[in-house]
DNA sequence: GACATCTGTAACATTTCTGTCACTAAAGCT
DNA sequence: AGCTTTAGTGACAGAAATGTTACAGATGTC
């Protein structure tokens, strides 16, 4: 997996159980965050305010306040409610999904789940949440993604592509000029717990680049033997 | 399903079901990768610290030393801690959330599951398991070989080459000024076990030299009755 | 529900790479 | 110079990687 460099985050842990609240938070430092830890919510609420951790982790069952009540209370709360949640919740809890959806979670995973699984939709919500900075349009020869409005233009005119061919190009375009494996992509684009064929790649490269258009399809490269590149260095006989 | 070359991976199954090893097995195999089996956990250990397989598949059930048991002693030893578990359980199994996570399991199946996916879940948990460093460029005389964009450039100018003249050229221009023999070569270049003819370094040789180009091919020096040879200091013989 | 869109997979087509071979050229040796 | 050994070269068939197309299921919309 590629790592991301950047500032450790903070993520509050919410669970009444201090065995699960420890293998959690264990796995998460190892992945380089900074944990915090609460067993109910009144504690989990000053830690919040006092804390401002960049992530929550709810547990779904926690006696007095539910965590459904609690994501509920922060979302209402304008200085807290940006902080996004996401809620664990066990096999047969899972009828729930909408409730929680009303609480306002960003996110489900559900138990049991492994470190790699948890570290992954992590990581995907902390890159959908960033506020500001990482969603600058971005511009390369006349060709602009913006991923506001969601919008693709070559020159002005609006390309039309599906989500996924979207986010590639979005990943490509913020990592120029470097190669990439099929399977680093995988987790990059698709995050990394989908498992998915690596030729499903080639196909949505092929998808890109045809919706990319004959100006601009040269800028996805094929990296024989390796994977693909975006590049604005542009090489007929192209090649590893 | 058409599979990948790579130096074939390792799968050790360890289950105390010997009908359900060799399905497994079958499936892996079939898929390219080499299986090691072990029916219980004393065989495991053996089989692990002797053979270091890339991957260990485990069933949660087994006799004597369970498998949580197990997966938690191989992820304290320094020795065998990196190396990925996928835990086999069945249908029932499922709450033992906790204990998993802390055995550090990878990954997680539940039996019943298709040859397919077993096969997708692995694939993606070796995949983040070979995670790919950031490597320097390398630059000489105006020769320069970038890891990341897997480009070479002679000023500026990129040059084309298949891939195994891009990791001939790597391998070389990492280690410069000194000679290596064919055999050397094929195990640096090719990777250990392979089984090909000395002379197919030549050929590579030749195709190397001539994607350099005029310019650099000379770097490329024949070292007679040894091998070959990076250097940028062309030698007084071939100024004949 | 009919319709449109998107996704992942499989199957087939095409391109590129690999390892060998046969042969030539050069170097070493007596 | 002859003879022997070692390296350079071009051609080629099979293997491998990538490109392309078609399709079935999933999802969402009206």
């Amino acid at each position: 997996m590629v790592e991301e460099t950047m500032s450790s985050r903070s993520i509050l842990i919410v669970d009444d159980e201090a065995p699960i609240r420890e293998v959690i938070a264990a796995a998460l430092e190892m992945a380089g965050y900074r944990t915090l830890e609460a067993s109910n919510a009144q504690d989990a609420h000053s830690i919040v305010v006092d804390q401002k951790p960049d992530l929550i982790l709810l547990d779904w069952m926690m006696p007095q306040v539910s965590g459904v009540e609690f994501a509920r209370r922060l979302k209402r709360d304008p200085l807290t409610a940006e902080i996004p949640i996401i809620m664990l919740t066990a096999k047969g809890e899972e009828d729930h999904k909408i409730t929680g959806l009303e609480a306002g979670a960003d996110d489900y995973i559900t138990k049991p789940f492994s470190p790699r699984e948890l570290v992954a939709r992590l990581k995907a919500v902390l890159r959908r949440s960033t506020p500001a900075g990482i969603d600058e349009p971005i511009e390369i020869n006349g060709l602009k993604l913006d991923p506001n409005s969601h919008r693709i233009t070559a020159h002005g005119d609006e390309l039309s592509m599906g989500p996924t061919e979207f986010r590639l190009l979005q990943f490509f375009m913020s990592h120029a000029e470097r190669a990439y494996t099929r399977g680093q992509l995988l987790d990059q684009v698709w995050g990394g717990n989908v498992y998915v064929d690596e030729r499903t790649v080639d196909v949505h490269i092929r998808r890109l680049r045809k919706g990319l258009g004959d100006e601009f399809k040269s800028l996805i490269q094929t990296v024989r033997g390796t994977g693909y590149r975006f590049s604005t260095k542009v090489t007929e006989t192209d090649n590893s």
